[in-house]
DNA sequence: ATTAAATCAAACAAAATGTTCATTTATGAA
DNA sequence: TTCATAAATGAACATTTTGTTTGATTTAAT
């Protein structure tokens, strides 16, 4: 995997680009973000801006992809025992510590693309997991890529209401929430006891 | 309330460009459709248009709301009895009878309004027949709000995996799945026993 | 048939998007 | 430190999209 060649300068460069956006998004919504309004805030010719950029919406895919890989990453090495196979209290610590980046995210065009994208990322961990728990040619009340999906879609429904909210609970907190509302569901239409 | 008089004439022109926007959708992504597209198919004149509408972003939220307030007006009136508290047959219902439109919404920028306006609509009557059930003063395992939130999320997100799926189910077995799936969690973190 | 409202086409101005290129600046390898 | 070169600059430019204005026409209601 021959490691992409990347000045410092470079490096420098499309961060600020990044940060601009991301302390844009903080300011308003997404489409009514122009790229002047993005390389004024950085600081860096028009031209240097699509040298690096396709557009705004590259950009912003960069970004998000970048955050939201790290993410999954630490999702699938951390398997957790049995009896956390859908933990979300590192989800939402990771998110925590990003906050400023997820809330720029969860506000104009970002929903849309946290829905998406992180709904897709999550579901298939989701899925892996579920698997592991039923025997197959079982018969269950709801199929699990629907399972995966109702998992997926809650947990970030419920983390779009904790960022709208200002974090009012702990990670931990958060994670009781979402384990009282959607484990008993789950197990039930796996045909389990909790 | 002075019913606006409208001319049938305008009435038909603003549904033509309100078409046009719909069709177009289900063909590309909301921001890359522009105000030429949506003319050229409606076949209608650029003033008309600006006439009518104060621009793309305008024609959208006039074309959601009309949608979701018939809905949500029909979810008011039909209250269910108290083993269908949360049943959403109905919803579904609605929504086969117009996923054209829905669908269309569904793709670009439709997400972010669904999962917006749609969670606040849906949130709002949830919350309202949620309050219905607890005694006040109760300690409840989590907090109304996020409840209701919970409920109206995990709506939206059923409804996007079968509105992505091409409606592989009648509305009744959706409604029956998002049961399963919802209300254990719900009648736990409300202190009951299903 | 008259009239007022609505639509039209065409021509604008203004804003935003992308591209090009000659020039300057920073980087890292020698 | 030096120096070749990769990267950033900015200013000019073409293109696209937006939104407004005009005055001529069409349409529908009385």
């Amino acid at each position: 995997m021959a490691e992409k060649q990347v000045s410092r300068r470079t490096k420098r460069t499309r961060k600020l680009i990044e940060d601009a956006l991301m302390s844009l998004m903080l300011e308003k919504r997404y489409d009514k973000i122009t790229v002047q309004d993005i390389i004024d805030r950085a600081d860096v010719g028009r031209s240097t801006f699509y040298a690096h950029f396709d557009g705004k919406e590259d950009l912003l895919t960069s970004d998000f992809e970048q955050l939201f890989s790290s993410l999954s990453q630490q999702m699938d090495t951390d398997q957790g025992d049995n009896n956390e196979v859908f933990s979300t209290t590192d989800l939402f610590k990771h998110i925590q510590a990003h906050h400023g980046l997820y809330k720029a995210l969860v506000w104009g065009r970002g929903v849309a693309l946290i829905f998406k994208q992180g709904n897709i990322i999550l579901s298939r961990i989701f899925e892996r997991r579920l698997i592991r728990l039923v025997d197959d040619g079982e018969e269950l009340k709801v199929p699990i890529p629907v399972l995966a999906n109702h998992l997926a879609g809650s947990f970030l429904t419920l983390l779009k209401w904790w960022l709208d909210n200002n974090m009012p609970h702990t990670p931990e907190e958060m994670d009781e929430m979402y384990q009282n509302m959607v484990l008993p569901g789950v197990w039930g239409s796996l045909g389990r006891e909790s």
